[in-house]
DNA sequence: ATATGAATATTGAATCATCATTCAGAAAGG
DNA sequence: CCTTTCTGAATGATGATTCAATATTCATAT
């Protein structure tokens, strides 16, 4: 049971669901691309939902751990944001299969092991929001609803991904950092 | 086969995987739920995979019918995503067992019926932006990408809807238009 | 009005393919 | 040799789709 099978294991499923989708994958294709029997994914996972989960939880850690170091820092809503901007758009072309599955995976029914993704998914708008809360008390940005304003921020991000690899236009990605800071700043 | 059936089975359709996701949905809790027999729905639809495809079908055909009106009229920029907006959200408010399924169905595997769902996706990012770039030749708006900012609009708007469904937060949707709209014409 | 029956529509139990998951035995490790 | 890990064929549940039987519709004839 070592940590590093279970990575090879999340690599081979977040490549074969990238491509057909959590719902349209099968569990021994997942075995295949990672060069093990099905018998042997059971060891590391309970279900295959847990897959999914682990996936999710991966990346999600990674914006999060980010943001809330972010929070500490004694800077500018504007730097704050331009920076997890970088970070998120350094880790979608970093691994665009990962990057699919975040934008395209949104069927999670109560009944299943994916209670801990709504919450992934919940938390990052929710920290956004709290930034924006500090830079609205400070002065810094007008007054406007927050909630809102980290709901639309969260899925701009999205949008612009979805873009990309929907239309397999991903020389997108390269000037979407700029492009979306410019447009938080001044709008259109 | 009269069109009323056709209707009463997508409405039943609408509000079962609204609630239990389209892969987590049975076709004879659709059956239940339209007051029909299973056999029913195959008289109607070839497969379950084209019963979600004629749901964005009539969705979206709504917003890009509209999109296409208000791009042949002589007003302003704002006065086109402003008109838009109000129409989605309008949409929206109507009818959020739809609004459900448009934020959270984005499996489409190629091998399936749902090639027109991508086409209805990528439509409406492409009016947009022939929205935006005929704003930009007349100098009503910076220079900028507009693939990207169409991308970035139509995920803000999924965004803010995603987060007021997650949240059971729909007071949201009373001030998202207006928030949505201040928020493009001057950022954050 | 009413009856007729051919065409059309509906029914839901039966079919059949599809996987997620299990687990008894084999292999590897120490 | 004992423990841990791996294997993949067998199991069992599930659920989309079919289709023969039944019901309804409605144009036409009486």
């Amino acid at each position: 049971m070592t940590i590093e099978k279970k990575e090879l294991i999340r690599q081979a499923a977040v490549k074969i669901i990238a491509r057909d989708g959590f719902y349209n994958t099968k569990t021994s294709k997942i075995a295949d691309e990672a060069g093990v029997a099905v018998g042997t994914i059971y060891n590391y996972f309970h279900s295959k939902d847990e897959i999914l989960e682990y996936i999710f939880e991966v990346e999600f850690e990674k914006r999060i751990n980010y943001l809330k170091e972010l929070n500490d820092k004694e800077i500018s809503i504007h730097d704050k944001l331009s920076l997890f901007i970088e970070k998120h758009f350094q880790e979608i072309k970093n691994n665009l299969d990962t990057a699919q599955i975040l934008v395209r995976e949104k069927e999670f029914p109560k009944t299943s092991d994916f209670s801990s993704i709504l919450s992934y998914l919940n938390e990052i708008p929710l920290l956004l929001e709290s930034m924006l809360d500090e830079a609205k008390e400070k002065g810094e940005i007008k007054e406007q609803n927050t909630t809102i304003i980290a709901g639309l921020i969260f899925g701009a991000l999205q949008g612009v991904v979805e873009k990309a690899l929907r239309t397999n236009n991903l020389d997108l990605l390269e000037n979407a950092e700029e492009e979306v800071l410019n447009f938080l700043k001044n709008g259109i």
